[in-house]
DNA sequence: GCTCATAGTTGAACGCGTTCAAATCAGCGT
DNA sequence: ACGCTGATTTGAACGCGTTCAACTATGAGC
């Protein structure tokens, strides 16, 4: 163990420590100032290195956001996967996990309000809508499809299995409304989500009554063709790349 | 009527023309080059002006999207109104208004792509989701109003308020789909508001079921709360106004 | 210890959006 | 004509994100 340690501590290339001083530098600016406030070059002061230096780590200031993701992503897993252990209904685990996130996002209220700037350009490499590859991506679908599994609500098979994106896309709507709530505590936030969550609950039983089959499967189709166009994205060289 | 056309084309104070030369500029290279491609430099340069010029009639490069929204909802709005006169059922109104305004849109798509960009920021002036006094996009959402008030469908009147709303926001979704769409001739978008428009039709139909009553009462009430906070985001002092 | 490829690091330079003090222009009262 | 006021116009300058050619440190193979 002591070895390991020696490993991990000291012997990471060189490399790994600098870019990992310089995260935290950024993120502890972004926290404190906000996105736009924060420079490249006051980043790369603060970290004590050169501002080319942190170009060689972070090919550009978004990148830094998607480690940002990356980082409360695995945050946020690790509160809600021992909190889900309570809750049994589909009801309550989505609203657990749903709070967990606000609650881990909660630091980075001032900044976050460029997630979305950045994140709804179709054509940023960040945009989470748009590469079905993403890690952090599919590592947060896969929480809401745990929410999904181990509850004991009776789901047609079609909905089950699109159910984790939905949600996914249904926490991206949350989270956009978070940005904007100035409320103190973010009380209305939560409200929100304590009343879509009832709200989305109810929908799922009702969009699994046989008698909704039709338009369930119709409903269906059609978020699967959005997630297909989705995908197509990547492939259009878009007005940034066209240099 | 001579001497008012005098009035109008000669007498404009000189600055107006200068604004109108700007901006079409502007839009005919966004048209061409997209936007990020084209520099405020470049639009000074081929309009003949200084660049600070530019910048003393748009504050800034922003505020030429503003104008553009401005521009093709008056285009679509003239190409809707007639075609409408045809249309009695929601559904053919509706479809008919999508349409049309995908067709408006047609020569800006590679601009497009960065609408959402500055249209989704929290803070951006020109988020239309946050400025509910926006005359564009009254004049947008007083469309869908008429879509629906000329159909005979029978919607109950809780709905039917917030109908136009819900509409104008659909339509923003199916612009964000559009701009993603690199189909040949868009056919995608089209044939995405051919499926999406008969599934909201089903929808509204079903919602105006007096069996839907309380669930539909609940959606709503939750309507209104999400627009009610969108109201609110304008006092926020948002991150780039700080300075 | 030496060599050399590779990883890491530097700072100057570029292009862009934006700002601003100063110059110019236009019309009006005298 | 003349000066004055406000609208219009200018171009230089600033700050920022980003790029890049050149420099240095590292460590593996000899």
């Amino acid at each position: 163990m002591n070895a390991l340690r020696k490993k991990t501590t000291t012997k990471t290339v060189k490399g790994d420590q600098t870019k990992a001083l310089i995260l935290e530098t950024a993120l502890e600016m972004f926290r404190e100032r906000g996105y736009d406030q924060t420079t490249m070059r006051a980043i790369a002061e603060k970290a004590g290195v050169s501002l080319g230096n942190a170009y060689y780590y972070f090919s550009s200031k978004e990148y830094l956001i998607q480690a940002f993701y990356q980082r409360t992503h695995e945050e946020h897993l690790a509160a809600a996967l021992p909190a889900l252990e309570h809750d049994k209904t589909l009801k309550a685990r989505l609203r657990t996990v749903m709070r967990l996130k606000i609650d881990t996002l909660k630091p980075y209220h001032q900044f976050a309000g460029v997630l979305f700037k950045t994140a709804a350009h179709p054509q940023s490499p960040l945009n989470p809508f748009a590469d079905e590859s993403d890690p952090t991506r599919r590592a947060s679908i896969e929480l809401f499809a745990r929410v999904v599994e181990e509850s004991k609500a009776r789901i047609p098979k079609d909905l089950r299995a699109e159910l984790p994106y939905l949600l996914w896309v249904y926490h991206m709507g949350v989270i956009l409304f978070w940005i904007h709530d100035q409320s103190p505590k973010h009380r209305r936030t939560y409200r929100l989500v304590d009343h879509t969550v009832d709200l989305l609950d109810k929908l799922i039983h009702l969009a699994s009554n046989p008698f909704m089959r039709p338009l369930r499967k119709q409903a269906l189709r059609l978020v699967d063709e959005l997630r297909d166009a989705a995908e197509t994205i990547d492939d259009d060289p878009g007005e940034d790349s066209l240099v």
